[in-house]
DNA sequence: CCCGGAGATTTTAAGCATAAAATTTCCAGG
DNA sequence: CCTGGAAATTTTATGCTTAAAATCTCCGGG
């Protein structure tokens, strides 16, 4: 059994399974796919026989013959210039959930539209893939457009644009319910002076976060906490947010929470809070958002929203599947997950 | 032309192609593969056909004639506790390196040995893929064993423990190179008391890196800084620098150069260096590794060591492509890139 | 006017698997 | 002993492409 001999003979096929089995190779086939419409007896054989001879069904031609791709297509987005964690986890998550309906994930790097939508093409009438999943939709994003235009199904993260019923299929996380929940969780805890930190008029989740925000904190009566100088609009990145809570504290009235829209603001935050000889979650509460690995921040762990990537990602995958049927639209929610930023408890 | 209609009659054969040209099946198939074969007149006849079909190749069929799959197998590492944002880049450059070579990157995950040893069996013995690429090989990692048994080929990004020559191929960039030039680099600019953050004897890339520090210190006389107290040993994250920075500065004799061997373990430095009014590259120069998106860091940039990601990854499909030939051990050199944490002008 | 041979194209066969139709096997009931 | 019919298995046909061998076309030299 040395490595080359038994590399030698390569690859058998159901002819030589059914050939040792003598059995035809229609019957291999019904062992492997319709096992009950197979004789006990004639099972074992044909197992036994596929045992000896290491025999795996050849996938391509399975899939030449069914004419059904098992493969699905991620543009994976352009590297975000601030380097979004969360992407991370839902690639993650999308590859899991692939392989959980038996499918694989192939990827196709962003590049012009133009260039993109043909190597969609090759691939999707090549009978590569079934279809494509895209991500990091942006406002007025060709690609879905270009997409349908072609026939070539797919399923959307996150809608583009402000349109609730596209002519397409999108899944997004319930942003505006995310923010809600932490604004719940530190006004259950005492806080009524609150901040929010990296509000963004220009993206349809930023607008959806702030709403969020304005409302959960109107249903509490907070309203001091919806005043201008407790919105702040700024960038998601951890800098900004070392510089900004310390503008925040400094103010006439400090707030006692910050809502941040990012995992890496609030590390920022407790960063300045640190500073200041502050202690996260006794002193000054914080909340991140999409639960990121930033969120074991030393001895701190920051609570964080985390989105429901992996039910995301199924969804997804079950939308490019089932292929063109009428779109669907879904707003999954989110879940909170607490840590010692916001109880030093936990 | 609506999306509707056109969308019925799906996709075209090559039988369907050789009607509508007047010709055989066969000489479409050498229009595609072997041009130089067929009459320029009888070329533009069937690519006219081809046009007017929207004829895509099949790419399963001639993957199941040809018996050499099209696509490569990337076992996507379980996500870094630490969030480790080099191997997005990674994951993008092998995206880019497969798609020059014409080949599919298809994601497996990363599960317990057994279950990821039957995954990709089923999908190389199933023709499915070429090969695979593994990536954050650990000292003693069973899958490099466990696929070379099974004889199936592949590539790895880090040799496992210290052995060089393995019987297998595997490809890194050179850890040492990297932090000797972070080390000239500041020396060049003048610094004589450097510190090295980030030491870690249990991997092997942090043993090269040391070396590399210690051997490029002395070899500038630098010997004060390789002094046991200038030699960090401690985690890689952002809070683990803002915590060491300032225990390094309040020493009997302060470094005046900070080499970290991470972006994040920079970028906490920086914090800390700015929370104390320091600026960074003008009092204290600030390095980071891996070129990763923090590396533009508010006001500051972080001068950082960009691994040559993109030669790696076109390196590890070539080696899999080509398949099992004398097994290659390569180290690449990375690139210095300099910015205002070490060079106030860049 | 015939023949050789280069160039162009077609025929034959195969690669591996599966759906649907056809056939064989086997048993109970008449 | 024959027959209907369910169960088990095989036969036939097909998906799309490509390697290799066979055939056809056409032109110039003998």
């Amino acid at each position: 059994m040395s490595g080359k001999s038994s590399n030698a003979q390569r690859k058998a096929s159901m002819t030589d399974v059914a050939d040792l089995a003598g059995v035809s190779v229609m019957t291999v086939s019904n062992v492997i796919n319709r096992p009950e419409v197979v004789s006990e007896a004639t099972r074992e054989k044909v197992h036994a026989a596929m045992l000896e001879l290491r025999y795996r069904n050849n996938l391509v031609a399975r899939s030449l013959r069914l004419a059904q791709p098992r493969q699905i297509g991620y543009v994976l987005p352009d590297r975000d210039p601030v380097g979004n964690q969360y992407m991370d986890v839902f690639l993650h998550d999308l590859a899991v959930a692939c392989q959980g309906a038996d499918r694989n994930l192939a990827l196709i790097t962003e590049q012009d539209t133009e260039a993109l939508m043909t190597a969609c093409e090759n691939l999707y009438f090549g009978q590569s893939v079934a279809g494509f999943i895209i991500s990091n939709v942006k406002s007025a994003d060709p690609r879905p457009v270009e997409l349908r235009k072609r026939g070539i199904p797919f399923a959307a993260y996150g809608r583009s644009g402000e349109a609730f019923a596209t002519p397409w299929s999108w899944i997004e996380g319930d942003a505006a319910l995310g923010i809600e929940m932490a604004v719940d969780h530190v006004a259950d805890r005492g806080h009524r002076e609150l901040a929010f930190v990296g509000a963004n008029p220009a993206s349809v989740t930023g607008v959806q976060r702030e709403i969020g925000y304005r409302e959960a904190c109107l249903r509490r009566g907070l309203t001091g906490s919806v005043a201008p100088g407790r919105i702040v609009h700024c960038a998601r990145d951890l800098e900004t947010g070392v510089r900004v809570a310390p503008a925040l504290l400094d103010t006439a009235m400090p707030p006692t929470a910050i809502i941040c829209v990012s995992d890496p603001l609030a590390a920022g935050a407790i960063i300045a809070l640190q500073s200041r000889g502050l202690v996260p979650g006794r002193d000054v509460a914080v909340t991140g958002y999409d639960d990121t690995p930033l969120t074991s921040f030393g001895t701190v762990g920051i609570t964080s929203i985390r989105q429901a990537s992996a039910a995301i990602a199924a969804e997804l995958v079950r939308l490019v599947i089932e292929g063109r049927k009428s779109p669907e639209h879904l707003v999954l929610p989110p879940t909170l997950v607490v840590r010692s930023s916001t109880d030093p408890a936990a």
